[in-house]
DNA sequence: CTTGTGTTGACAAATATTGTCAAAGGTAAT
DNA sequence: ATTACCTTTGACAATATTTGTCAACACAAG
């Protein structure tokens, strides 16, 4: 199970791009990218984005294990977190059953 | 689909408790758990287990919607919200097999 | 009119998130 | 060993978000 961050750190090396250079270039701080990187601190999902245009890479599945992360930090220490991700996919579910 | 406001408003009217005696047995304002109640403001879990305490109800269903809502809310306006918390519930999964 | 009910809005206080900067340490080449 | 890169780290400031406090309001019952 690799995070984003590492999963953006391999796209970036293989960009060929250093840390500055990528941070530059989307126009944030070096010392935050690093950070995202390896899972000091969270990643905001706008620099998601940013960086997959950069790399030329589709952001779909980066965007889901993004969000996907961000919601087990949530449950992280919960006792019931699988059922109320299972209550929560219902409630989802029936909601895009009825707006279309 | 009752929110975890309203469960816990019905919860309280039945157990006899005005606004202002329920929120001073559980030592907070007022205009916080009409809020809370009215889903104007977010739970804190830790008054929602107050509250179960406070009607002598068992708190797991609630804790579970409330968790659960939370979870939905960091998600309302996503695109892949779906796709993300079936990627959670892969992981967890994975995760609580592998830790006893 | 007084008492008890819930609601509302303005504001302060406390926390959390995010951004900025400078320094440190590594590696490689010359 | 100094130059030129790179990444990491920590301290701090700036912002934003969450949470708590308070006073006033409106309504109904007695």
């Amino acid at each position: 199970m690799s995070t984003v961050g590492l999963q953006l750190r391999e796209l970036r090396e293989k960009a060929g791009f250093s840390l500055r250079k990528a941070a530059v270039a989307i126009d944030t701080d070096v010392a935050i990218l690093s950070k995202m990187e390896r899972g000091e601190r969270k990643f905001s999902k706008e620099l998601v984005l940013k960086l997959a245009e950069l790399y030329k890479i589709d952001s779909d599945k980066l965007v889901i294990d993004y969000l996907s992360e961000k919601v087990l930090y949530e449950l992280k220490d919960e006792e019931f977190g699988l059922e109320a991700l299972k209550v929560a996919e219902k409630q989802l579910n029936y909601k895009k059953q009825n707006e279309q």
